[in-house]
DNA sequence: TCGATAATGCACTTCCGTTGCATGTGATAA
DNA sequence: TTATCACATGCAACGGAAGTGCATTATCGA
């Protein structure tokens, strides 16, 4: 917790109860979430409130969102060093068809990929679908 | 026009007119289609109507559904023989960002994307984010 | 032509994301 | 310490897009 609040302060990002929280919500967490699994996991708190937390965290590179192709935008801690920003930095994301998680690939970064003449690539999204590793063996 | 109702027909598809036009207003694109769009093509034909008509054209294979990342769920033509349900006939699709069209590029197939141990890809989707040829040159 | 079946139109709902505004709280300077 | 101000929080409402129930209308086969 001491460590959490030494990060954000390094991101000029207050801090406040509900965002340790968050945090802490986000990185024990070893899946994608969406708002609606941290409006679960904290009841008291005002939606708003938490949409903006997250809101706050992805525009300071402290999470990225996930478009897994569901239509509901996840979120996921940052690595050290993460530039979600940069192009060559991007990872593939899995989602699971039957437990319906999402998880990052962080070490299996997105080939490059070539487009016809004219046209300029400035981010690549790919997400898998399937069985993840809980689920195949069933 | 006469082509489109024999093609209808060899789907078991009824015809009617608001199919046809739907159809034809798909086939004249050269982008992939919002909903919107073909409601605003259409603005005497009821919401519900086209949603169900393009609902048939893809559980028929007429269509393939493209997740842009934008939200909002886009349609465009299968080519002939497309099979979108099965992995190894997947392309990949171009959003741009200034002009906001999503294109397929049918003759870019997805490369085969390893996943690690115990994970089943079953689909992937991959869309590359930039300028289109219209737009990359102003 | 008639009846079964499917398409269409209208109203309504749900879900997620987003914003406006009032209130609370915590840092900072006088 | 106290006044002040910026920012966080809570509450309410809005918006777009997707989806559903049901009554009406059109299509097709018998
Ligand atoms: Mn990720
Ligand atoms: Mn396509
Ligand atoms: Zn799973
Ligand atoms: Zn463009």
């Amino acid at each position: 917790m001491e460590r959490i609040e030494q990060f954000l302060e390094s991101r000029n990002i207050r801090i406040t109860a509900i965002r340790l929280l968050v945090y802490k919500f986000l990185a024990e967490k070893k899946v994608a979430v969406a708002l609606g699994d941290i409006e679960n996991a904290f009841e008291k708190v005002d939606r708003t409130t938490l949409y903006r937390t997250v809101k706050t965290f992805e525009e300071n590179d402290i999470v990225h969102q996930i478009d897994d192709g569901t239509g509901i935008a996840k979120y996921a801690l940052c690595e050290a060093g993460c530039h979600c920003d940069i192009k060559t930095d991007l990872h593939l994301h899995f989602h699971c068809s039957h437990c319906n998680e999402t998880v990052c690939f962080t070490d299996r970064k997105i080939p490059q990929i070539k487009v016809p003449q004219g046209f300029v690539a400035e981010n690549v999204n790919l997400v898998v679908k399937g069985l993840c590793d809980k689920c195949s063996c069933i």
